[in-house]
DNA sequence: ATCTATTTATAATC
DNA sequence: TGATTATAAATAGAT
């Protein structure tokens, strides 16, 4: 939308693909504002840039790491252990281990220790085939043991010998209402709105109460790509 | 823009406001596509929709769950390690239990297996605050898990007695170069562009050969919001 | 960065 | 819902 119409193709001047990149994120990180307020739904945005080195997160890391960190949280642990049992798809141990942690988990519920130990397992746990890219997670645990450390040596330092009670300190993660996630196909290009979006009904509008598979279908009763 | 300008507040009738949103996504999404070819950048959107009790992830569940999953991978499992012995900011128990976690990882190196153990693990370690809102990994891990039951199935039956041998079958995670994960502070609102992205540099243009302190600020070097 | 001639997006309407 | 159209916004190229 200017003077001229241009190429749907990459940009070849670096110095021109740069300032179009700037001007355009810009109106793009406006776009999704103004319709965040209007319409009345959350987003966030990711960007990485592989020529620039780095990547930009909006509207802030805070947010979408919270989100990112629900995204990968379970509704269910028994259902959840049910499923794998009954499916027999992994290994006596891993079932073990997972319920080692589920123990563990259990003791250290609702502190923000807990919280913490589960990062640090992640990231223990996790492949690190991408090893050297990823320090998002390592600096946000970092983050969250600093402010917990300054939080209880003000509040609670005579309770217990540690820094760290086993009371609740603080909640691991806003309440966001209405989250949701996600599933379905990926589809082609369709008039030029580039690839279509997955999109899933949510969990809670919906009944469970069937079998294991049943309860699964139920979950996840609608994919589709609008 | 259209026949009028409109407030910027949230639009009262819900008919409009759900017709704004289809049109104002599918604009969003066309401009995000337009400026990934234009600009040689990778990105992806989510939208939360608390009133539709939805969520939709573009350009794909698949694209950003690996994006997500990778934003969650620590760089070094040893330095990690030493940092939470050095920081002494975690429990003896929760060091032990991390250890443990190393070990069955390391046996389960390169399996398709050892990562969906990682899932697995994930989901029961989560603290589970937003119970009932979190099937997203629920199904990745079952799609992974039908997935590498057909490949097993078709590639490698005779080699071990389950479907799930030991040997490496499908690589978890794809690669996805330039890939660097966010840090930085939360901003105000500038001219009408809604809150200010946050942006890191990549932590592969620096150097790192300090201490454990150093080398994580190495890694964090600048935090800054254009 | 700033400035316009144009292209695009879209609010209101049908 | 889906189209139409008058107007607001975004922006390519120039400065």
């Amino acid at each position: 939308m200017a003077r001229k119409k241009i190429k749907h193709t990459q940009i070849p001047n670096e110095r021109v693909r740069k300032s179009t990149l700037k001007k355009r994120l810009e109106s793009l990180y406006k776009k999704a504002n103004e319709l965040s307020i209007l319409c009345d739904v959350e987003m966030f945005i990711v960007i990485h840039n592989p020529n620039e080195g780095n990547s930009t997160l909006w509207p802030s890391q805070e947010k979408a790491m919270n989100g990112i960190l629900k995204f990968l949280t379970f509704p269910e642990k028994e259902r959840l252990k049910k499923m794998v049992l009954q499916e027999k798809f992994l290994s006596e141990k891993v079932q073990d281990m997972a319920e080692t942690l589920l123990n563990l988990q259990n003791k250290n519920d609702e502190t923000e220790m807990g919280f913490l130990m589960n990062q640090l397992i992640i990231g223990k746990t996790f492949d690190e085939l991408d090893s050297g890219q990823l320090n998002g997670l390592y600096h946000f645990v970092d983050q969250k043991l600093k402010k917990l450390k300054n939080r209880s040596d003000e509040i609670d330092e005579t309770r217990n010998s540690g820094p760290f009670a086993r009371t609740s300190i603080i909640k691991p993660m806003d309440n966001m209402s209405g989250d949701m996630f996600f599933s379905g196909t990926m589809a082609g290009i369709q008039k030029n709105l580039g690839p279509e979006p997955t999109e899933v009904m949510s969990s809670f509008t919906e009944g469970n109460q069937g079998g294991l598979l049943d309860e699964f279908n139920q979950v996840w009763p609608t994919i589709f790509s609008p």
